[in-house]
DNA sequence: CAGGCATAGAATAATATATTCCTAAATCAA
DNA sequence: TTGATTTAGGAATATATTATTCTATGCCTG
């Protein structure tokens, strides 16, 4: 939590002046940090006492640190917008306030998402992916998307991966499953009736399936053996997949990387399917 | 540039003093936030004086000064990571630096993009997404989830899109386009070859075409009405295309919500769309 | 209503920062 | 080579800033 948040929440059980005094740091977060304490207590008609006072409250040695707190708060700012942190993307917006509210839930979603994944859940995973004989990704709607990037990717390395994006061909991809396969599901909801039943059967004909899901309790992760979990900022972009797309794409692309790291000839393949296609490339560009 | 980068970028041309000063800063930046300028004189062997004067020479008012860029410097870290800012995502790296590597290069990807486009040309294109009477995605490869991605949000604000994985069929589909369509390209490279004869198709057909491409001149966005950039930062995530698709994703996720936010009854065809889609969810959560 | 307690400003002490001044070394010109 | 001139850089000092202490005031409680 930064520090203006901070502030912001404790703001109605401070004392006057330094209620004041902090409204004023989260109105003018910049000129804050150009002034000093004095001028502060002048700016605020408070003491200069009172400033340094307040920043000690606050639980820094002093004026100076809370100053640098504030900078640091400003400067991730930009990666989580300015102003109203907790806005959705309202009708009457400027077109800089969308974008700034658009990009900040993406990546708030990319970030979350990588916290929420401990380093062990990713490195069993990436061993299952590692050792599958056949990897077939199940996934319905956006989640269809992502998967079938995952797949692209994967091929590349020279992976046996099966996707389709319509669910009947899925389901029946997944009755040819077995223990040394795996089943990659995606499904931000967990409980997409077509993937659910799609796990359900690949768990019963004994391949491993990991799940991506949202963070809350739901059918489809209870059914994985391995469970990973995408974070999505629904809160800003509300009424779209967006972030929640985000999230698993974040995910996905982590999980690649990583595998091209433990795969020693993984650049080679990669080169040769660059070389392969840009046979399909305009010859004067 | 941050000043971290820019001490560094001077460290050689500096006297010796300095020389000293910007190395240890460049070495323990977050050692030197908590240090006073004679602290850090007494740390480096120099004076008090040198250490206001160095801050100076870089052009800020006064140690100060100095001390919030770095603190500022510092905390944007984490967005584009430690150390070797440049770094592509080597075969030895930790798991966190891997981590930070990928999330710093979507996130440059991201706020690269919606800088290299600047509102006029997304409010022209958005004019003209608009007035189509049909809106055909053209894209290969992975440029093709992102087309299909598009064509869905699209869908759901009840456009009249078309859209085919299969570049056969994107051809026989651009020559039924007249002049009230608009044809909305995607390729990264902007030289490949089936989406650049589409667009030359649906051109002379007299149909709108709006291409995304990446920044430098290509086949693509030359045959295009309205061209529109996206930026990938490939230095770090070679040999995949993650940020391209990143940045392809972050524009048209960008023309969406600026869609969603001219048309009053977006958001009921969304809710539609989404009771729609419910039926196919599992019951028991 | 007295005593304790919290608030907050004034005054002051302590620190930190910026400027000035000075010296020694380096550079340059003749 | 030598004297003039510049430059680097530290010591001393002036200034500014910050932190602490002290005190007045109001408010609550017993």
């Amino acid at each position: 939590m930064s520090i203006l948040q901070k502030i912001n929440a404790q703001l109605d059980s401070m004392a006057p002046a330094d209620r004041q005094i902090g409204q004023f740091i989260i109105d003018n977060p910049d000129q804050m940090l150009r002034l000093s304490s004095a001028a502060l207590a002048v700016e605020t008609g408070r003491s200069q006492s009172s400033v340094v006072k307040f920043s000690q409250k606050l639980g820094y040695a002093g004026y100076m640190e809370l100053k640098l707190a504030v900078s640091e708060a400003k400067a991730q700012e930009w990666t989580a917008p300015a102003g109203m942190i907790h806005g959705t993307i309202e009708i009457g917006d400027s077109y800089l306030v969308i974008l700034q509210k658009l990009i900040g839930s993406k990546q708030l979603s990319m970030q979350q998402t990588v916290a929420v994944n401990n380093e062990k859940d990713i490195g069993i995973a990436l061993e299952i992916l590692r050792k599958a004989r056949r990897i077939h990704m199940a996934g319905v709607g956006a989640s269809s998307l992502v998967a079938r990037d995952f797949a692209y990717k994967l091929m590349k390395l020279g992976r046996n991966v099966l996707h389709d994006s319509d669910s009947h061909v899925q389901m029946a991809n997944a009755s040819t499953l077995g223990p040394d396969d795996v089943l990659f599901a995606l499904s931000y909801s967990g409980d997409s009736i077509e993937t659910l039943r799609i796990a359900e059967l690949a768990s019963q004909r004994g391949a491993t399936v990991i799940a991506v899901t949202g963070l809350k309790d739901n059918p489809l992760s209870r059914v994985a053996n391995i469970r990973l979990y995408t974070f999505a900022d629904e809160e800003r972009v509300r009424s779209s997949s967006i972030t929640a797309r985000d999230a698993q794409l974040t995910l996905t692309d982590l999980l690649f990387i990583l595998l091209i790291q433990g795969q020693s000839d993984a650049h080679e393949y990669i080169h040769n399917s660059e070389v392969a296609v840009s046979v399909l490339k305009a010859e004067h560009p």
